[in-house]
DNA sequence: GTAATAGTGTCTGTGAGACACTATAAA
DNA sequence: TTTATAGTGTCTCACAGACACTATTAC
């Protein structure tokens, strides 16, 4: 906090978040908000907006996240919301000094989004195609770390979790596990770690049949724990 | 970065960088700077300083780091210097609106710092002293998470290479990790698994001589890895 | 000599990975 | 019946942890 500026007259930045809204379908995909006006008008980009006065930057991204998201409540709740890591260059917005606390979500598969406020359009995009798409601002980077963190967080902590539904069976999570990773994984390996890890999943007693055959699956909710010990390893 | 306002009129905040460098000695230690001015003039803090106009984040940290800490330039060749997290509270500074992105840097054990430009005095401080002392602003906050991030990445990378020297002992380097988990850890397989990794160390050829006696040990470098595969672990 | 450190050998238990197998449902 | 999924059994290999042991130096 001690520098060698005079603390009045420091120079003044903007403060945004931008929010990387994941989700496991058949693909891991990112929501992304079409802008609807200068700079990058047209382009697609990650849902976000300006902190306010008076506001934390977590507030702020809460707030992001249920204004351009179109999650309803009991969605949210089950939601996963996370500091990422804040992007400062000089250039990076071309209007002013913008420095942007990005954030990531993960949420439950889900139908397609509505669009928000001042957003033109807003759709899910696979992430393997981002290195296609040209996004806005140094979005593309943002979404980049993102998905490796994601990733990362898979092996050791029990985030999974948030890209279910509040109930789900195994086959549901392997299948997350899967997408996210993209990789296969042995099913009954799989099974013996998440029951054998405590607190990771809770069996509800419910059962859920799937079309097209086999016995009935049972059902568990996310259990207490946040970490993995011994993690599920990739590769 | 698309919201509810017009972006002429954003809100204007401050932006800082916050540095915890963090050595490991006899203990686990952390360099904290005793504020000159107010607020909180007197009390102990974090280096760190307002982000410039035209300077990017990760440029105004290493320039508070190499200004504050008052380590020489060959050391801060051998530091890691990396963004920790960003902290956003609207009262966390009592004159403004402060937006402070923190980082964390890791460096070798050193003769004491000398003290910086606005700064009357500099320390190393033991991490287990931190819940006794009353830092200015939420800098007890940062130095927590730090804390708990480095001792949670030695496991899975290579980080504990910068709490040494440039060449060191596999004992050194065993002390290190010792010291930061604050646990004693079998020294025949941490030397196996180091040895095991590819990567993790690279021998010099050089030996160095304990006083004291034992035969004379040979000296290692960082090596190119980043990542242990798999990782060393806790308790 | 003694004390201290460097470095090796080896046994055991745990757990990941591979994969065969049984059971239960829909179509 | 066929097909798909749920769930179990079991073998092997790698490796972490415990700990005994030898070797080389200062003092």
């Amino acid at each position: 906090m001690s520098g060698p500026y005079d603390p009045a007259a420091f120079p003044p930045f903007a403060v945004t978040v931008d929010i990387v809204v994941l989700s496991a379908r058949s693909e891991l995909q990112v929501l992304l908000i079409r802008r609807g006006e200068e700079p990058f008008a047209g382009q697609w980009a990650l849902p976000g907006g300006f902190v306010r006065e008076r506001e934390s930057i977590a507030d702020a991204a809460l707030r992001e996240l249920a204004e351009e998201s179109g999650l309803d409540a009991p969605t949210r709740l089950h939601t996963h919301l996370e500091q990422l890591a804040t992007f400062g260059d000089v250039e990076r917005d071309p209007r002013m000094r913008v420095v942007s606390v990005a954030h990531f979500a993960l949420v439950a598969a889900l139908p397609d989004p509505t669009a928000g406020t001042d957003a033109a359009d807003a759709a899910w995009t696979p992430v393997d195609q981002m290195s296609v798409m040209d996004l806005a601002f140094d979005h593309s980077q943002i979404i980049d770390l993102a998905v490796a963190r994601v990733r990362a967080k898979l092996e050791y902590s029990t985030l999974a979790t948030r890209l279910v539904g509040s109930e789900f069976t195994l086959s549901d999570l392997h299948r997350v596990y899967q997408v996210v990773w993209g990789m296969p994984l042995d099913l009954a390996n799989f099974r013996r770690k998440v029951l054998g890890t405590d607190g990771f999943v809770v069996p509800t007693g419910g059962h859920r049949q799937q079309p097209g055959g086999g016995p009935p699956a049972a059902l568990y909710r996310p259990g207490d724990g946040t970490w993995l010990n011994p993690p599920l390893t990739r590769e």
